[in-house]
Parts: structure tokens; C-alpha cells; sequence
DNA sequence: GCGAGGTGCTTGACATTGGCAAACATTCCA
DNA sequence: TGGAATGTTTGCCAATGTCAAGCACCTCGC
């Protein structure tokens, strides 16, 4: 959970609550995450790489969208793949690589896991079009000139 | 990593923008307390238990401020005390309780930490004060009507 | 066409984190 | 005073993360 939650340097107070806010909405997502994954049987790593793999991708495509090491993804996939909700599939064109695929049974525990996340399907619902154009101005403005990263 | 970075429910556009630019803040910020915490050979957990143990705190407060099982907090608190970085006191009043405080190399690790962290200590630093309370005001309305809790 | 080097995936070892049950001392309350 | 609750520790186990090594395969340059 690297989340800003408790690396206490105190900061003015407009920043304090800014971060409260920011931790707030955090973990509103997460545990709404959390608890539609355990609804699922899943682990929150195991539900982030099932919804990964609506499409067949390679391993590797999989690891770097959970920002994960792909020797971790392997373990994370097998479990997957033991209950039936992911196969491995032979890539056409290079033998290397291996597609991870959902399952009827994987795409049916996806749109479950959709269903269960109301709030990460519409975070910005409570806001109206001017107020989500603002928001994300002003996020951007805290982001700072980020390094590119896909 | 508990962040929205990849429950990928797909959203409308600006809904889309505005979580990919929570997760880049998030990972700015977690970025450099790691960046931080490595920079004194700490781990995450173990920079943000040290950090709460500028004044002496039992083992159970450690615990609630950063989420934890006290079982847990326990071995975290072992490798910071092995490291003369915290020790343990009797608390006053209480015998069942142990008070985990920072010793001067602790503190000395404290400040450099913080130091480590300029995002963290001023994160709004490229807003002015309108916009500051213009972002309290959108996040408070994107976090909803939240449980209460310290 | 052949070999060197790079890429994709897996395996193994290991430390850290997280949840949970059990044990123990101590405190609180009826 | 006795039973319940609290604070801390220990143990076990699953999941995650980093790292090094290994195997299969592809690609590029000669």
C-alpha cells in the first residue's frame, strides 16, 4: 500500500488535507478493488492480470502493465491458469512468447469484477463537465512535468 | 501497490484522464519515499514506522497508523532496533505496554528521510491558493460521502 | 548458413509483507 | 476476586518482490 497515508512530513495545512483527500480516494478505490477481487476468490494482483488479459497478450505484456517482474507473473498466471480462468496459448509467429487469455469462465469472473467496481468505472460521477475539466488541470499542475512513460 | 493503475474498468475520457493522473501522483510521491526510504537501506514499511516514532508511541499506535497487525509491526520495529535506529521503553502506568521511540541515530535517519521527500513535503507547491482550495473542494466531492475514521 | 548476442518465459532461492491463531502478562470491570 | 478485555510477541503460511540462472527461440552480421 504505497500510498501517502503515513509518511508524515507535516506540510501546511491546505497540503494536510490534500493528501487526506488523496488517501481517502485511494483507499475508497482499493478497497472497492479488494473487495471485488475477494468476492472472486482472487488476490487484487491476481484480478489486475485476469482483467489484463480480456484479449490474448504476451507475458510480458501482462507484466508491464502490473509494473510487475515477469518471473512474478508466471506464478500469478499459473494460479489463474489451475482454476480455469486464463489459458496459454502458442503465439503465431514467435515460439517464444506465450498469449494469456481469458476463459469464458475468466471473461464472466472480468465483467463480475466489473460489476463490483462502481466507483472505478465512474470516479468523477459526483462532478459535472466543467468541475471533472478543472480537476484534471489542476491534477496535472500537481503531477509536474512527468517523465514520459507509457 | 494498491493503486488504480490497472483495474482497468474502461471509463469515459476524462474519467480516464483523471485516473491516470491520480496514479501518476501517487507514484510520484511513491516513488520518492522509496527512492528515500532505499537512500537509508530501509524498506517502505520500515521509513514510514520510523517516521512515526519521532515521539515515544506504543507498539500498538505504530500499528494503526500504518495499517498493520501489530504481530507484524513487530518485526518491523525488531529490524529498526537491531539497527540502533529505535528502542523499546517500558511505558509509564502501563506494563503490557512498550514504547517504541527514535533514538538520535534514528532521528538523524528521520530528518535525512524527509529531506529525501520535497514532494511530499509540499505537494501543492505548483498551485497557488485558490487553486488549492479549488482541488480541496473537486477532491472532496470525488471522495463521497466517506466513513469516518481517524 | 552459422554463430553471437538478445529476447521471452520459467525456475529457484530468498527477504518482506500480510493475515490469523495462540500464548502470555497485565489491566479493567462486574 | 474472577472473568473478560488489552498489548505484545511468536509461529505458521500465502502472496509478493528482487535477483540470478537456465532454456528455447529469434535476429543480426559475417
Amino acid at each position: 500500500m504505497s500510498s501517502p497515508s503515513d509518511m508524515s512530513t507535516p506540510p501546511d495545512e491546505l497540503s494536510a488535507r490534500a493528501i487526506g483527500l488523496f488517501v481517502a480516494i485511494n483507499r475508497r478505490y482499493a478497497g472497492e478493488a479488494e473487495a471485488a477481487a475477494a468476492a472472486q476468490d482472487l488476490t487484487p494482483l491476481q484480478a489486475k492480470a485476469l482483467l489484463a488479459t480480456m484479449d490474448p497478450v504476451p507475458m510480458r505484456a501482462v507484466a508491464d502493465k502490473l509494473h510487475a517482474e515477469p518471473s512474478n507473473i508466471t506464478a500469478v498466471v499459473d494460479r489463474l491458469e489451475e482454476r480455469g480462468l486464463v489459458e496459454r496459448r502458442a503465439a503465431p509467429g514467435d515460439r517464444r512468447v506465450k498469449l494469456v487469455a481469458a476463459t469464458d469462465r475468466g471473461r464472466t469472473a472480468i465483467a463480475e469484477l466489473r460489476a463490483a467496481m462502481p466507483f472505478a468505472g465512474d470516479p468523477l460521477g459526483a462532478l459535472g463537465t466543467e468541475q471533472r475539466e478543472a480537476l484534471c488541470r489542476l491534477l496535472e499542475l500537481v503531477v509536474g512535468p512527468q517523465e514520459r512513460q507509457a
